[in-house]
DNA sequence: GCAAAATGTCAAG
DNA sequence: TTGACCTTTTGCA
């Protein structure tokens, strides 16, 4: 589940995880294994998310990974199982292990390069101190869809395609709107509310956009079908006004809202 | 046993 | 704008 708040669970982590101590590593499968060896048995520094990205500082050696649409991390402590299937990179210390599946980046850089990567990305909203100006910017002088902005890695990074979807209907934004009419003070709510929510996603693990009074509840823990207002729901009811959700494709991917709510 | 889908990005044309 | 690519899981025959 790729979104940014997934990647800062995972950097910290794997700092609780291995930091300050030596980790072997090792690319089973093989396509990462020149790089593998160019900081197997190093002591890992700290390992920290920009966005969707991930970098794992080995001293002057910075391991770089995106998952991508399909990579997957699985860890656990102990005796790391028999590696099977595609595994890329394999992560071991005294007591805990971590592998690497599918990504489309996973290899090795010196501190200049990353700087170039960051410097490259919108604004993260899960950074320490948030500050979604620079993002609006760049949306207040652009054509091109909302919609397409808010994925647009280089505008604000971190954001896909849930929060992209819950984020334009919490907030009524027709996602065709071009980003030049959005105007700053709905981007400065739609900021703040993105930093709530993604900030909570850090905590729990998971994308919950919706708001209490829109959905049942069971046992206060909130049912995965209840967790969203648009993403996914395809033909069924909008939880406020009940008009069957729209999904259209939007530069390749599927954009999700709702025709009632979000009308402009 | 195979096709399709999945929360993403990049480069070619 | 389109296609290529990374891998696993799910659903259908």
């Amino acid at each position: 589940m790729p979104e940014g708040h997934t990647l800062h669970r995972l950097a910290r982590e794997q700092t609780a995880r291995f930091a300050g101590a030596p980790v072997a590593v090792t690319s089973p499968q093989g396509r990462f294994a020149e790089q593998a060896a160019l900081v197997d048995g190093r002591v890992l520094d700290v390992v920290t998310a920009h966005g969707k990205h991930l970098f794992a500082a080995f001293s002057d050696r910075v391991v770089h990974v995106h998952l991508g649409l399909f990579g997957k991390y699985a860890a656990g402590t102990g005796e790391p199982p028999a590696p099977r299937g595609a595994l890329r990179m394999r992560w071991v210390a005294d007591d805990a292990w971590t592998d690497l599946r599918g990504p489309t980046a996973c290899e090795v850089l010196a501190p200049s390069e990353v700087e170039v990567i960051i410097a490259r990305l919108g604004p993260d909203p899960l950074a320490r101190r948030p500050d979604g100006g620079a993002a609006y910017a760049r949306i207040a002088r652009s054509r091109a869809p909302i919609a397409a902005l808010l994925m647009d890695q280089a505008v604000v990074s971190g954001i896909g395609n849930v929060y992209r979807a819950e984020l334009l209907f919490r907030h009524q934004v027709p996602p065709l709107l071009p980003g030049r009419d959005l105007g700053g003070s709905r981007w400065t709510a739609m900021w703040a509310d993105l930093v709530t929510l993604m900030r909570a996603g850090l905590r729990t693990g998971r994308i919950v956009t919706t708001r209490p009074e829109d959905r049942d509840r069971i046992s206060g823990r909130v049912r995965q079908l209840d967790a969203h207002y648009v993403y996914r729901r395809t033909g069924l009811p909008c939880r406020v006004c009940r008009t069957p959700i729209a999904m259209q494709l939007l530069v390749a991917r599927k954009l999700y809202w709702c025709p009632q709510c979000q009308a402009g």
